[in-house]
DNA sequence: GACGATACGGACCGCCGGTCCGCTTGGCAA
DNA sequence: TTGCCAAGCGGACCGGCGGTCCGTATCGTC
């Protein structure tokens, strides 16, 4: 299985794209007038090109989000506390929720774009199944907590992209506040298991 | 301000619609599928008709939406406990999200194309906007509990549409299930407020 | 019965995601 | 270096959708 490579025109052109694409989602205010039509553009490449590299817009939104996540995955899976493996179970939850809603934060139209892609629920994205498989074994870890899988779910909803988006545009929360009331909330959440 | 009266046809062309549009919602399997032309041949209108009566997509969405939602409004504004006025805070809390929880999974298609509908974001829907209200009040009444805006949000966040199609979908969770988690988790959220 | 206002309906429009296919180019072998 | 062909390119094209427009039909009133 020798593992196929790509001619290197098509990797320069991926990039590119991704490029192009990461720029236009940051500009653009909405991402639902970021068109593939434009990425192309802005990259300077056919359409086809792009729909060959990335099967369909959510796989573009897929890529651009994993590469953004890609930090991040590493600083959770291998890094120093309070996101790092070593971190006791209690103090890491609030810690990855925090991390989540920051990322949401640091890429608002990526994530609504990619949440609010209106075929395929979110929940199918594998960057979620991640999150939530990481969030449910340290959910599992605390004594007398029952449900972690329901329980990171319900986590996890409450950084939904939307959400952050509706309470920091529209209730005009600060980052600092809405960081304070997820962490509370959090900790409230797990806070009466075998005390 | 004589508050015009609509025409007779319109309002029997109005009901239709909401009557075809509410068949077609609750027999496709996937809201994607039910296409506006689809609505208005099944309610055997013109499209121009149904667009008069409703704006546009969103719009009709929402007009079935608070059809369906009517009867629990008042179960709730005036009803009897658990969801009526008269139940003490901590137990209506979980009431009221186990009735949204149900109401979702009674409607689900319904529920997910509006959360869904791609242009704006749900928290605007007015009958968000009258959960979360009725929601957070409930919450103050509970002494201790800090945040009451935010944590109506978070709990209403673990409800969503897609969610609970997820959960009820592809982690093949029963009702009773899902009913008895979303209880576990919000009284937990609920229960180290001021013992 | 007549007449203005209101509503009807379906042809039509613009847009967008996605496909197709004739042309170009990179990479390998002789 | 040359020749060859698979891999890749790109933009014209397509199908379908939400939404609009306007000539026609109907309502309701005088």
């Amino acid at each position: 299985m020798p593992e196929r490579r790509s001619r290197k025109d098509a990797v320069r052109n991926r990039e590119a794209v991704l490029a192009a694409a990461d720029a236009l989602f940051s500009r653009r205010e909405s991402p639902e007038d970021v068109t593939m039509a434009d990425v192309a553009a802005a990259a300077g490449v056919g359409k086809g090109t792009l729909f060959r590299a990335f099967g369909d817009r959510a796989g573009l939104l897929r890529a651009l989000y994993a590469a953004r996540l890609a930090s991040m995955r590493e600083a959770v899976e291998s890094g120093p506390p309070p996101l790092g493996p070593a971190t006791p179970p209690r103090e890491r939850v609030p810690a990855l929720l925090d991390a989540v809603l920051c990322f949401k934060l640091d890429n608002r139209p990526l994530a609504l774009a990619l949440e609010g892609s209106g075929n395929g629920s979110p929940y199918r994205a594998e960057h979620y199944a991640w999150w939530h498989g990481l969030l449910r074994t340290v959910l599992e870890q605390i004594p007398g907590l029952a449900e972690p899988g329901f329980t990171a779910h319900a986590l996890l909803a409450a950084t939904r992209a939307d959400l952050v988006e509706h309470l920091a545009g529209k209730e005009c929360l600060s980052r600092q506040q809405l960081r304070a009331q997820l962490k509370e909330f959090s900790v409230r959440a797990l806070s009466s298991a075998s005390r």
